[in-house]
DNA sequence: TTTACATTTGACAAATATTGACAAGTCAAA
DNA sequence: TTTGACTTGTCAATATTTGTCAAATGTAAA
């Protein structure tokens, strides 16, 4: 259920000791919202995720890394058998 | 617009002197939706990669890598600049 | 224990996206 | 031209995702 960007925002979010509604208040979001994205519960819009970076003060291209690393997770989950073929056939269009 | 699975069925397809309206009754979609999916147009679902394949005498396994490659290469498509280091993050869960 | 918050959860309506069909279009060969 | 294969745009139906609300749970201080 947990995913990298949740965990790094959490930790990040704990670190500066910011509250969940603080946070979730600077998106203009609902606190509940925020609560599932920190635990994997509901993808951040990548605007989100650039917002978060920024109030955070962490590296915005960090965040959306690890964003990018659990929408490509999330696509791969369901057919682990032929995930890493299919990952290797990616990423030749990648290196173009 | 091309996609691997588009472009694999449709070689299958026409070495077998195949038309697309074959196919489609074969899945019992309408044709154009058979072009669709060889153009990249449309997404394939999983069962019907699975027809496909029986049907064009195809490797099942080779054809779902492709089309999960597909989905791969389209959910980091608009990403190009961190999408390597995404890949290789994701890469290490697949890993365990 | 109560109280006061912070966080989590489940259910929901609204907003978005995806699906497949249909009809009209292009194109090439006869 | 007609014919047949394929392509394209649009639409309604369906499915998925989104964010909120209310209620539940956790937690620490008094």
């Amino acid at each position: 259920m947990v995913n990298h960007l949740g965990q790094k925002i959490r930790e990040l979010r704990e670190s500066q000791n910011l509250l969940l509604r603080q946070v979730a208040a600077e998106l203009e979001v609902d606190t509940a919202l925020m609560s599932k994205i920190e635990r994997g519960d509901r993808n951040a819009s990548k605007q989100q995720v650039i917002e978060i970076a920024k109030y955070l003060k962490a590296n915005e291209e960090e965040l959306l890394t690890l964003w990018l690393a659990d929408k490509i997770e999330s696509t791969i989950v369901e057919e682990p058998t032929i995930a890493y073929q299919a990952m290797k056939i990616a990423n030749k269009k990648l290196k173009k």
